[in-house]
DNA sequence: TGAGTTATGTAATAATATAACATTTCTTGG
DNA sequence: CCAAGAAATGTTATATTATTACATAACTCA
């Protein structure tokens, strides 16, 4: 799975930097975010709220408000995204950097890359500047087949 | 509501053209489909599944898969585009040319404006085709303000 | 006409998400 | 330290969105 990456070391990171993001915030990392993070995190593509809810274990009484209430921290505060067509969620990349970013998610191995590359950023904004609209939010959402996965498909 | 404009001759135009999909295609344009339609039409806006399913009326019997399996085939068939940030369905502004399209949705006045300019396709090919990945769906949903919803909010 | 296909009806339930209120835990000024 | 307020979590109930599985009806066309 997932080649020869070592995953443990992605998620470490990511619950590290959750955690010095929250402390220079000001906001507490308590467990039960740290392990919805965790979760998360521990596979490449996304994590549904149901999914995290059964596997949440050790203290934990799961029930549906505490996996959603714990989602919107982790969305409010750029650690998770949610994934509209997916209705799902995946870590955040670049908690600290980005401001649009889009979605490609591989079909084939369910793998969901964020990207935030400016040229998108700059197509968006020259599309809706054209059309006098103001743009609060973008959700941009790619499926089809990442590199790997299109070996053999022609 | 939505300033001088006719609006009873956008969902009579939109049947038209639907039904002339549909013959040429051999396709059946049944009552069911074309109310659904219709329903979907009669606002600017986006329509929500259980909101279609409450006024169907007439001789439809209203359980979920009833309209479900209709907007199925409406889309399907390009007739109608789901909303993914809405849970919501909208009808299709040019059901037989476009290929990528991308909506902007107010936030004010809910009114969703389909958009298929080429220069957002151009940018999203450009990126996937970086990245190696193989497109097959893109959901681009933009959230904000249109032009009549700016005055007064800076 | 009637056999096969397509569409719709119906019942049950799955999957996703939120509201409202209770309790616990943390923080911080005194 | 300690109590009061704030923040987080627990709990019950329910709302919203969507699908499965099977029955019936309506169309099509040889």
């Amino acid at each position: 799975m997932y080649g020869s990456h070592e995953h443990a070391h992605c998620v470490e990171e990511a619950i590290n930097t959750a955690s010095r993001i929250c402390d220079e915030r000001g906001l507490r990392f308590t467990g039960l975010r740290r392990r919805v993070l965790e979760l998360i995190w521990e596979n490449h593509g996304s994590a549904k709220a149901y999914d995290l809810l059964e596997n949440l274990g050790g203290d934990y009484s799961a029930k549906p408000p505490t996996v959603y209430r714990t989602l919107d921290f982790l969305q409010e505060n750029g650690l998770v995204h949610k994934i509209n067509s997916l209705n799902a969620y995946v870590g955040c990349s670049h908690p600290l950097q980005h401001k649009d970013c889009f979605f490609l998610i591989c079909s084939a191995c369910n793998e969901v890359e964020e990207c935030c590359g400016t040229a998108m950023a700059d197509a968006l904004r020259d599309m809706t500047a054209k059309q006098d609209f103001k743009p609060d939010h973008t959700t941009l959402e790619i499926e089809g087949r990442c590199h790997d996965c299109q070996a053999g498909v022609q």
